[in-house]
Order: structure tokens, then sequence, then C-alpha cells
DNA sequence: ACTGGCACTCGCCACCGTTGAGTGCCAAGC
DNA sequence: GCTTGGCACTCAACGGTGGCGAGTGCCAGT
């Protein structure tokens, strides 16, 4: 078992080893921590540590650096999340307010929360899956040709082009459209499917083949939009990484260009609770070009429910503490942005 | 003057030079192209080019490397546009192929040409402002809250939300949607504030205000959302840039975030014609971090005018004809598929 | 006008000894 | 039984040195 002591040690390397990104060494870590024990005593301890795995030697003879699992318990029992100051806050809630439609809010929180943390931002869109439907307009573009427009409460907007077997009439077209509100509307996308079921069959029979290619559609599109967008900034960020650097951030880069990739790790991030932060570090990340880097998120709603996630990509050397700080406050405040509009 | 043989050893000099990375000495020119002359000669005529200010020795002894001057010289009297492969051209028209939206459309045509030229691609959306009015919906979501919807011929769809002055019944809604697009349905955006300019006076006295807050808002899409909007990708491959990382990818990941800067680049590329190829080298791109690198743009629309520009941004040492030739290809066939659609 | 020859420059690399931070171990002390 | 000071050892980093070779500029000869 380690003893106080020992993980004390283990805070203080990770804290020095993050803010130098230098390996750190038992006689540097007893000036600048006051440990109350000497070097000698220290060594015996990272010795133990090295045993055990949580920290590791670059080359013999040099500092200690963590490893994955010491940062794990770093993250687990050592640090607590620093609550931002209050002027970062009130930064938060300027850069935040003022948005105009949902991408405006999105592209803002990215930009807000890369510089917040210094490192590459993910925001994820609102998800359609859990949220509700708002309105369904159907708007006839030419006599086959209709036009789909799927509008959500969270201010998501969605069209598709039909092209009907045969012309529809203006009535029929209104009626349908009615009868489609005023099933689904405020409805949760998971349950339209079964709600519009038998609404063909209420059509003449000349209409039924172009009312079925409309709900078809319409399914579909709640299908395949479920299927989620991200925004991602701050790649510039990248750049401060290491000084090793095409190795290091060439299979970052790739990896964030795969939103699919992205979107998966987000969505695996789901312990502790659909709004709970998740902390993912080197080697717990699935996939290997993000071997290096861990990545923080959380879920974000406009009710007490998530309805995305947003987090930060960085090197697995960061300040856990301040980054899961500030990815809490701006998935609140973007919450509450969310559910006044 | 420059006599033909010295064009020949500049160009052989960019060739080798894009090729290799390496500074290109006299030597291993000689051995390379057949110049029918020694490399004693090829040393009097590198003398003059660099005295033109050409090429330039990264120091006393070593070879030489083309100069943004250089690559000017290359491009516009040296250098063809190399058309694509047969292969290349049926694998662009199978990735583009099956689209299902705008946004699909971008998304593709992004990681296309991103593969293609192996470097950064930037694809711009649809310019609204040179576009015509599809289609003009309200709808009503609450009594004195509107939704306005507006569809393009490009097919692109914006949303308003309008809180009106006062309820707002469904006959006058009805009415004005009606008329709206009556006016407004095939017409370019310019020409729209002048064609709803007097619709408000035909309302009833209680209905103006409300029209009027429409009518608006409607304007103040068709501005605002002139705006561009654009995606890139590829930004792995400027991994593949130099060997001297942090500085000289930092300053072009910073560039390439902020889309306003992308935006007027983009703009600014307007020299021989809307459907032009341009390239800017190095120094010729007014922003300061683009300064190590070319951009090759072109228009792209559906018809036989431009609607919004594609490009690519890679290091000055690129490979001008391919680049322009694949740029110039996916412009085309992106054209076609939003004619298309 | 082109060519071969020649002396010169200078970045690159491999080698080498020095330096210093850091370690592991051990015997002595609290 | 921890803790501590001492000590020998290791090894990356640094700076200097010398040889190598690609490449140049100049000049005299054809």
């Amino acid at each position: 078992m380690l003893s106080e002591r020992r993980l004390e040690v283990l805070r203080a390397i990770v804290q020095d080893y993050v803010g130098t990104e230098e390996p750190v060494g038992s006689k540097a870590l007893t000036e600048r921590h006051k440990l109350g024990v000497s070097p000698a005593t220290v060594r015996n301890d990272m010795a133990v540590l090295e045993e055990e795995g949580f920290i590791a030697q670059p080359h013999t003879s040099a500092g200690r650096i963590p490893t994955d699992k010491g940062y794990r318990l770093f993250v687990d029992r050592l640090a607590g999340v620093k609550p931002l100051s209050a002027a970062e806050r009130r930064a938060i809630q300027n850069f935040l307010d003022g948005a105009v439609d949902l991408d405006d809010v999105v592209g803002r929180t990215v930009r807000l929360l890369a510089q917040l943390t210094r490192q590459v931002a993910v925001v994820q869109y609102p998800s359609l899956s859990r949220s509700t439907v708002r309105h369904v307009e159907l708007l006839s573009l030419a006599p086959a040709r209709l036009m789909l427009v799927l509008i959500t409460d969270t201010g998501r907007v969605e069209q598709r082009m039909i092209d009907c077997p045969a012309p529809f009439g203006e009535n029929p077209l209104a009626d349908l459209r009615a009868r489609l509100n005023s099933r689904v509307v405020g409805r949760r996308f998971a349950d339209v499917p079964q709600l519009v079921q038998d609404l063909a069959e209420s059509f003449d029979l000349e209409d039924r083949p172009a009312v079925a290619v409309v709900l078809s559609t319409l399914l579909e599109t709640l299908v395949e939009e479920t299927e989620e967008r991200l925004m991602i900034g701050g790649t510039a960020n990248l750049t401060r990484f290491g000084h090793d650097f095409p190795l290091t951030i060439r299979p970052v880069l790739e990896a964030l260009e795969e939103h699919v990739v992205l979107l998966k790790l987000l969505g695996e991030a789901k312990e502790s609770g659909g709004m709970g932060m998740t902390v993912r570090i080197g080697h717990e990340n699935a996939h290997e070009g993000l071997n290096a880097t861990s990545v923080v998120s959380v879920g974000y709603g406009s009710g007490d429910e998530a309805v995305a996630k947003l987090g930060v990509v960085g090197p697995t050397r960061m300040d856990y503490p301040g980054t899961m700080g500030a990815v809490r406050a701006v998935a609140r405040y973007v919450g509450q942005i969310l559910a006044e509009s």
C-alpha cells in the first residue's frame, strides 16, 4: 500500500512535471515542496512508486515522469477540480452571450474552451436523439418535389429534398402537414416512428405513395441525423506539445479530422452519470493516435439531462484540475445559454 | 533578359527542389536533366538567376533554392496545369457522388481535395449573395413567435426566430407567406430589399408592425448570412512541411482557424476572371502566418458564374502543376454536382 | 560562349572528454 | 524500523575538433 507521504510525492512529481515539462529529481522535489524529509527518503519513495508503475524514468539517471497510471491516480485521488476565478467566469459569460444561433453558440464555445485551456477544444452539437420536435414543415418546390424541414427544440434545423412518385396537391399537403405536426410536435425523436405509423392509411389511395415517401424520409432524417456533428478548434495549441514534433502531433491531427472517432470517444465517456466529467488518460483512449493525449469531457444540456458532450484534447502532461474546472464551467454556461433560447 | 536556357535551368531547379526538398547544385542538375551543357555553364546561369532574385542559397557553398519570385516565374511562364489521370478523375466522381446534402458535398470536397493534393484543403460554402431565393417559409411556433426559414437555390437553409410585437393570426400569416414568395422566389438576394419594400402597406394596420419585423428579419438574414462560411481539412498534411516544426506550422494553424482571414484570402483571389485560378505565393499572401505558404484557389459554381471559392494551402515548395490540376478538376466536378441537385 | 580545372567555403557528422544532475546502495543515527 | 548523509556510478547534454564532401567562384584555354 502507498503511504500518505508517497502519495504526496506523486502529487508533487505530477505538479512539477506539468509545470516544467522536465523529468523531476529527488533534490529538486524537496526544494520546491516542503515534504519535511530528505532527498534520500524521497528517492526510496520514488523507487517504490516506480516499482508500482506510477512513475518511470526516461533513461537511467534522469528524473522521473508520471506514467498514465500515475496520472490516473493523481486525477482520481489527489487532485480536485480547480474552480475558475471570478474574472474568468465573467469572461465566459461575456464571450458566450450575444450568440445569435446554434452555429454561433457552438463556434463561440469552441473558441472559448480552446483559449481557456490552451488546448484543442471539441464541442458536439446538441444531439437530436434526446431532443424533441418543435415543428415539421413541408414545402412544395415543384409539382412532384417537396422539401421537408425539421425543427428541434435545441434550435437545430434539418432539411431534406423529397421526390414524390406522383404530383401532390396543395390540399393533401396541408392536410399531411397539419396531422403530422399535431402528432409529433413536442415528442421525442425516439417516439416519432410509432406515432406516425398508421398515418398513411387515412389518405386517399392515390396520395398514399407520396405520403409514405414523406414519412420514410422523415424517419430517415431522424435516424441519420442522430449521427452527430461536432466542431473543433485550437489546433494551433498542439504546437506547444513537445519538442519532437512531427511524430507527436501528426497522429493527433489525423484523429481530430476523423469526426467519427471523436464522436465515439465522447460517446464512450459516459461513466459516472450523464453529466459527470470523464477523464481518459493516454492509452485509455482506444484510438492509437490519441495514446499520448488525455481527453477531458463532460455532458451539457439545456435541462437536467445531457444532450451532448464537450471537452478538450491535450497532452497527458496537462493541468488536470485547471482543465477540468474550465471544461465544467463552460459546459454549465452553455447549458444555460441553450435553456434560455 | 533571361535566355531560354536560363529559364530551363530555373525550371529544373524548381522541379528538383520540389522533389527532394534539398538545395540543388549544379552538378546534380546536369545529371538529372539533359540540359546539354556542363555544370560550369549552369553555375554561371545560376549566378545570373540569383542576381535577378529568382533563386537564393541558404548559405555559402550550398545548392540553390527558388525564391518566391522564382516560383512566380515558374508558375506564370514555365509550368502548365497537369491534367489528372483517368483513374483520378474517376475517383473524384465516385467520391463526390452520393452526397446527400450541402454539408455533405462540402465535407466530401474538402476530404477529397486534401487527399488528392496531400495538402490543406479549404472550401467555401456556396455564397448566398449571388444565389437566388427558392422559398421563404414562415412558421408559427407560438402566438407571438415565428420562425423564418429561407431556402436558396444552392440548397442552403437559414432560419431565424422572430418575436412579434403582437400576436399574428394564421390568416394574415398565410397571406404574408404567399405574397412574400410570389415576389421573391427566383430572385437574387440583392434584389429582394427593393421587391418587398412596400409590402407592409397592404396589410391591416394592426398587423403592420409584425409584418415589418418579419421583413426586416428577412433582410437582415440576407445581409448577415452573406458573410460566408467555410470548411477546412487535411491539416495533418502540415506535418510534412519541414523539419523545423513548431515555428513553421504554428502560424499556419493559427491562420487556418481564423476563418475570416481565409475568406478574405479567397475573396481577394479574383484576378483573371471569376472562375480563373489564382496562385498566391509566399509573401504575396497578406497574412503573415501564411508567408511561407502558397495558396491555389479557384471559383466554382453551379452555373457559368462562380458562387464560391475553393483551394489548397501548402508550402511554397509544392508541386504547382499537379496541385493546380487537382484544384481545377475538383472545382469542375463540384460545380456539376451542385448544378444537378 | 562554353568547358575543365582548381582553390576555397562551410555545413554536416562522427568522435571525445567534461560536466552535472540524478540514481542506488549502505552504514550510521534517531 | 524509518530516515539520513555519504559515496560511487551512470548517462544525457554540451562544446570543441577534425575530416569529408557538396557546392561555389574564378580563370585560363578552346
